[in-house]
RNA sequence: GCCCGGGUGGCGAAAUUGGUAGACGCAAGGGACUUAAAAUCCCUCGGGGGCAACUCCGUGCCGGUUCGAUUCCGGCUCCGGGCACCA
């Protein structure tokens, strides 16, 4: 064994044996327990940062440590490869996104493996590989057959810097997702997936995922949005009718069918077929329909925008009073949620209320307090009552409470033909095309003759060109005839091949399927799957929260529901690691951009009163003073971003390791540490050095448990306590940084043991070779070798992960604790087995016990066995 | 506005079921070794008082339950995240 601990040496020699002996491919094993672990896999941006790093650390030591706990584990990897960051970098160098998405694959790969993580390569899967983008296809063709993809045009999110559309959910506050730019609606013809379909079931089954984070549900939860409430429709008034060219009615959707009686003004939204009816023969609500149009562009801002409307003039009929109720066009009624169009009831509801109030529109009560603390008229100055009540001046449904009321009126409706209850979602249909080149064809033929045809599933893939260079100016696939012109699969004729591409969403909603399936070429699932479904662990980071990992439940629900080997959730447990920061550096000159320095580049000054100043170079070389501006994730556009890579050069993937693991738990952000690193590569020269000094000596002889000293004894017990205490964090608590502490103990505890007896060396070698055990899933390379300096014959990775001896947990004399008066006063050993009265004997001839209590006789003596005595006098 | 989290030393954090608050680490200060530096090792390290033994206070704030509260309950406050004219 070498003196000095070598990172670069160790780490070749781990993975060389790892890559030699296949130790990471997994095989199915049935009647074999098997763990699938998983990451969320990365998009090869070009370079691993270290969230990357975080991520896949929290996954390796989880796998490791099931490996070792007897379990059958797959741990794959691959690659998220379609997306625009390669058009954005194909537009900027002139390499097509295929050679640079391929180049970066390739680099961050090797990153990986310098990570030294436990993965099974032969199942790399990549989304831009024409091998797994057929299945892409395939999915979506059967997806088209089953009515879960279909053809609409709809009003979409329109990102102006990408030039393309964005799901919901990919506009956060207004603004794209990736752009940050303002988001603009627009109407186009594109691919949706009914997602709503299975919105009941995505909810419901949130249930069963208790090993989720509970925020994680209740975000999922808030998303699909489930409301109950009631649909009504409004007969049209004449005149209405007469529009329309129909009878008909007005349909709106409420969660509050009790206040019908308090409708006093209809609101339909500036999209409304009624409001587009109206447009064409009226100039004013024509502009105030533009308006709302233009207004709308920005999202953020509706909510904050001042309640407007228009009359229309036309008229409804309330469908009890019979009494007509006239319909507005109002800025803050959302075409995209229930019917467009809401029953305006200004007494109990504040967005009502604004609007009636604005408008001069009357405010009719009829909810009074359940509990009578507010049963008067609502006037125009007082707020709109919002509580559940008793319902008031509602005819034959007055003097009921909410729930009843609502029952009475949905029924009484429904007998009419009018109404019923129903569930809303504020989930929507799932808008997958994209107007770009670099992601998955969709696989369509547009025939002047035929329509849409579906592109038969023997001419799949429908392949991407991989030599394109977009422009930036749209999609670069619509100009390319040697992809659009095809012929019509059904008749022959020339025909025009569907040039949008899909959400990357829909790529990466499946992958973890592929994995279990991932060299067949005939299916895209096969029966392996049933196998290794579901995930066992899924580690990922919270921003996924809701897109992805709903898009997959939803994913692997249609999958299974095509008979397909699949299950009902694809993710049993999930843990979602917190964000890497790193502090954040700056200085505005007078003229020209903020500029951003390196924290590492950074120095503090600290004058005698404390106060701080910092200074950084310039790339000149210029010494400047900047400001400190707080934590923040790293990125490339503050600056403050650590290469992982230079740090595995300079301190070996294994510091870099137990670094992550350490400083934070794993769901709490981490905020990086330059000093934090130098700590834990310290740690792991100290762990060498004291394996070291211990091999050094020669063979240790066999261990006699019943020969040990009482030294020998208590170092043993620290020793399997430390290892309980490890398989419990890192098996069930997730805290990988205090089974970390715990070991650091343990080492503590070893540099204090002097003892050289040849039991001490027995004791020594038990306790270094479990401190190699509970290490090893966090920094594998360095505990393979000094598994095999301590003279074990087989690797590491292949031992089973042992169980404390109960008999080494054993005490003789156990402490307890004395509290007088919930006050931690002494501490008093007894013998193990002592029984109460012995005890309070023990704790009552304590001196420092009797100080405290003095001559009053105790009022009250808590015992708690084995553990404390509070005295209360 | 609604729904989730969270607030503990100079810093990252620990305290798992209501039972020793601050484990473990970082930084800092002191010392040893060294020609010197680095590395390494040892000691101190929440605040106040005291020469000391020791003692009082202390987990965002106010209150409650309890023999005992960082932990449970009520109210407030600040910070972070999600959703947001969702009818």
């Amino acid at each position: 064994m070498q003196e000095t601990y070598d990172p670069a040496a160790t780490e070749r020699a781990a993975q060389d044996y790892w890559e030699r002996t296949g130790a990471f491919a997994a095989q199915e094993a049935p009647g074999k327990l098997k763990y699938y672990c998983l990451s969320m896999f990365p998009y090869p941006s070009g370079r691993l940062h270290m969230g990357h790093v975080r991520n896949y650390t929290i996954g390796d030591v989880i796998a490791r440590f099931m490996r070792m706990q007897g379990r059958n584990v797959m741990q794959p990897m691959g690659w998220d490869a379609f997306g625009l960051p390669a058009e954005n970098a194909a537009m900027q160098n002139g390499v097509p996104p295929a050679k640079w998405t391929r180049d970066n694959i390739a680099y961050m790969k090797r990153q990986l493996q310098s990570l030294g993580l436990a993965l099974d390569w032969r199942r790399e899967v990549a989304t831009c590989d024409p091998a797994y983008y057929r299945w892409n296809q395939w999915l979506f063709l059967r997806m088209l057959e089953t009515g879960i993809a279909y053809r609409r045009t709809g009003v979409v999110n329109w990102d102006p810097v990408d030039q393309t559309v964005l799901a919901n959910e990919q506009v956060i506050d207004g603004r794209g997702w990736r752009t940050g730019a303002l988001i603009e609606k627009r109407e186009i013809p594109m691919y949706y997936l009914n997602i709503t379909r299975y919105g009941q079931e995505l909810l419901d089954s949130l249930e069963e995922l208790s090993g989720w984070p509970e925020r994680v549900r209740v975000m999922q939860a808030n998303w699909i949005g489930r409301s109950e409430g009631t649909e009504i429709a409004f007969a049209y008034g004449p005149e209405l009718a007469r529009l329309m060219g129909s009878p008909g009615g007005l349909k709106v959707f409420t969660t509050r069918a009790d206040t019908l009686f308090g409708a006093t003004f209809m609101a339909i939204a500036a999209e409304h077929p009624i409001a587009t009816a109206l447009a064409a023969g009226n100039t004013a609500v024509a502009a105030f329909i533009a308006e709302c149009k233009r207004g709308s562009i920005m999202e953020a801002d509706i909510a904050v925008q001042e309640k407007q409307g228009i009359r229309t003039g036309f008229h409804v009929l309330h469908p009890f009073t019979g009494q007509p109720v006239e319909v507005w066009i109002a800025n803050y009624v959302l075409m995209g949620y229930g019917e467009g169009a809401v029953m305006g009831v200004p007494a109990h509801d504040e967005r009502d209320f604004e609007f009636a109030t604005r408008s001069g529109i009357p405010i009719q009560t009829v909810v009074k307090s359940a509990t009578g603390a507010y049963d008067t008229v609502i006037a125009p100055w007082q707020p709109a009552y919002g509580e559940h009540g008793i319902t008031v001046n509602s005819g034959e449904f007055t003097g009921l409470t909410f729930q009843a009321a609502v029952t009475a009126i949905a029924a009484a409706l429904e007998a009419r033909g009018i109404g019923r209850k129903r569930v809303q979602f504020r989930l929507r249909d799932w808008g997958i095309s994209r107007q770009r080149y670099w992601g998955c064809p969709i696989p369509l033929v547009h025939c002047a003759t035929c329509g849409d045809v579906p592109v038969p599933d023997a001419q799949l893939p429908v392949l991407l060109p991989e030599d394109l260079v977009p422009d930036g100016s749209g999609n670069p696939l619509a100009r390319t005839a040697a992809f659009y012109e095809c012929v019509c699969p059904k008749c022959g004729a020339a025909a025009r091949r569907e040039t949008d591409t899909m959400d990357t969403f829909v790529d990466s909603s499946w992958y973890f399927l592929r994995y279990a399936s991932y060299d067949n070429a005939q299916a895209m699932v096969d029966e392996r799957a049933r196998y290794w479904m579901p995930v066992d662990q899924y580690i990922g980071g919270i921003e996924h929260a809701i897109l992805h990992l709903l898009y997959s439940r939803f994913s692997t629900k249609v999958i299974r529901d095509l008979e397909l080997p699949s299950v009902n959730e694809p993710f049993s447990q999930l843990l979602t690691q917190g964000m890497v920061l790193n502090h954040i550096y700056s200085r505005h000159p007078a003229e020209g951009r903020r500029q951003f320095f390196d924290p590492a580049q950074v120095t503090t000054h600290e004058s005698a009163d404390g106060a701080r100043r910092y200074t950084a170079p310039l790339p000149g070389g210029e010494i400047v003073d900047v400001q400190y501006d707080g934590l923040g994730t790293m990125s490339k556009s503050r600056n403050n971003g650590v290469d992982p890579q230079k740090l595995v050069e300079r301190f070996g993937a294994d510091t870099v390791r137990l670094f992550v693991m350490f400083t934070a738990p794993p769901e709490q952000t981490l905020e990086w540490s330059d000093e934090g690193v130098q700590g834990a590569s310290r740690f792991i020269r100290r762990l060498w050095t004291a394996v070291h000094a211990h091999v050094r000596g020669g063979p240790a002889p066999a261990l006699e448990v019943a020969a040990l000293n009482a030294g020998q004894k208590a170092l043993r017990r620290t020793a399997h306590q430390t290892l309980a205490k490890v398989t419990d964090d890192i098996g069930r608590r997730r805290t990988f940084n205090t089974a970390i502490a715990a070991v650091m103990e343990l080492l503590n505890a070893l540099g204090r043991f002097e003892d050289t007896s040849a039991q001490g060396r027995a004791v020594r070698q038990e306790a270094c070779s479990i401190v190699a055990v509970c290490l090893s899933p966090i920094v594998p390379h360095v505990c393979h070798a000094l598994w095999l300096a301590l003279g074990h014959a087989d690797a590491l990775i292949d031992q089973s992960w042992p169980e404390p001896d109960a008999a080494a947990l054993v005490q003789d004399e156990i402490q307890i604790t004395v509290q007088v008066n919930g006050k931690m006063r002494a501490r008093v050993s007894v013998a193990a087995g002592a029984d109460e009265t012995t005890v309070r004997t023990a704790v009552m001839a304590d001196e420092r016990v009797r100080k405290f209590v003095g001559t009053a006789p105790a009022r009250k003596v808590v015992y708690v066995p084995g553990k404390l005595v509070n005295i209360v006098v």
